[in-house]
DNA sequence: TAGTGGTCTAGACCACTCA
DNA sequence: GAGTGGTCTAGACCACTAT
């Protein structure tokens, strides 16, 4: 069988566990590595790259190929619909909106959504369940000039969450994992004691130099977020 | 200038922000994209495939491309040792070591491990400060038989978590990310009150069916994990 | 400035999977 | 069975950067 990149990848790491290259060494270059696996060279670029992108190598033009020193390594969090993530559990989804308003964001929101100074942004709270029971709790501000269409939409039977990710797919954005004391209304809402820890994650949306929206999403107690690395 | 992979991607997406290709649709195949944007089917080729790593499109032998229906967004989350963690912040890292023995780990951890019945772990506490100030604290078991070498390791002046990814660097394994309140003794270590939410990270390595150590890590309260989408 | 990786082209064959 | 994506080859030129 003709040689693959994924069977090239496996035996350069192979070569890197052994001890055979070093940390921090240098290593053949594509060339001479494509010749010695009898493959081309696009073939050993594409495994060489993976390997950077893991982290394992470090690729420089005319400084060649080293072991990476200090692997940092990376993990891919998928970050679904809320929706999807309760489904996924095999329980029920449902949501209700809990505060719906046109106002005056506080000066942090009108500066993330980068507003004017007196103007209205849409405010959006809403309780996610799975099975009725309270999953995870969203505050939201929407920039009403990025996504006018918003005020007409049927919030109270598609999520403000399942509605943007339909009508701004692909959007970038920033992602903060963090943990917080919840207060005592979320408390309450989560049936569990004040200043319980949940996992929360602070999000914002933008397409291209276009801010969309910014959320705060606090998990259940208890919550995880799992991935391989 | 000749279109490369990144323009073509740009434009691609484009098309489907602007609702030219909607959700669900099914987009032309690789040879007539290439053909319409004058460049190889390869260069098409790694264009979506790119889309479709971000989960934009899905791609199916003989089914063609669509769009993604339900787009599911990726963050890429970087791992770091946690000295690195604490220089990149400007601070000076300095560790303790808390807990160090070897005796019968409790069964979760045996499991994970997958260690027999009777075998000995490494048991370690350590606590990470930047500028003298508690950072994380770590609790680690570790899989003598995988690397029993770890007896030997200056512990003191070089923190397990370094010493393993120096010496088995470029291992697999899970990851997961909670939000856990301290318990009291760790509420005194991090001189906070008891039952703070701490962000925590809790991840087994392992070396193809090798598993090397299981870890559970709390940051200091506030800490927060960043990435872009 | 020369060596190295980055990436495009054109062509080929293969592997899935939908009809 | 036929259409589509997956991926390899061989060659080329370009862009960065260490020396």
């Amino acid at each position: 069988m003709r040689a693959t990149q994924a069977d090239i990848r496996k035996r350069l790491i192979d070569r890197i566990q052994s001890g055979e290259w070093p940390l921090g060494s240098r290593i053949p270059d594509e060339s001479d590595l494509a010749e010695e696996y009898g493959c081309a060279r696009a073939t050993m670029n594409r495994a060489l790259q993976a390997l950077a992108t893991e982290g394992l190598v470090i690729r420089k033009r005319k400084g060649g190929t080293r072991v990476s020193l200090r692997p940092v390594r990376h993990a891919r969090v998928a970050i679904p619909v809320i929706r999807d993530q309760v489904e996924a559990l095999g329980e029920t989804y449902t949501h209700r909106i809990v505060t719906q308003e046109t106002r005056l964001p506080p000066e942090t929101i009108r500066d993330t959504l980068q507003l004017h100074a007196q103007q209205d942004a849409l405010f959006i709270e809403t309780l996610h369940c799975a099975d009725d029971r309270p999953f995870a709790f969203e505050r939201r501000w929407v920039n009403l000039d990025a996504v006018p269409d918003i005020r007409n939409a049927p919030l109270e039977t598609i999520s403000a969450n399942e509605w943007l990710v339909q009508t701004v797919p692909f959007s970038d954005g920033q992602v903060t994992f963090t943990a917080v004391a919840l207060d005592t209304a979320l408390a309450v809402l989560f049936d569990t004691a004040p200043r319980t820890a949940s996992f929360t994650i602070y999000r914002t949306t933008q397409i291209d130099d276009r801010f969309i929206t910014a959320m705060t999403l606090h998990y259940q107690p208890g919550y995880e977020l799992r991935t391989a690395l």
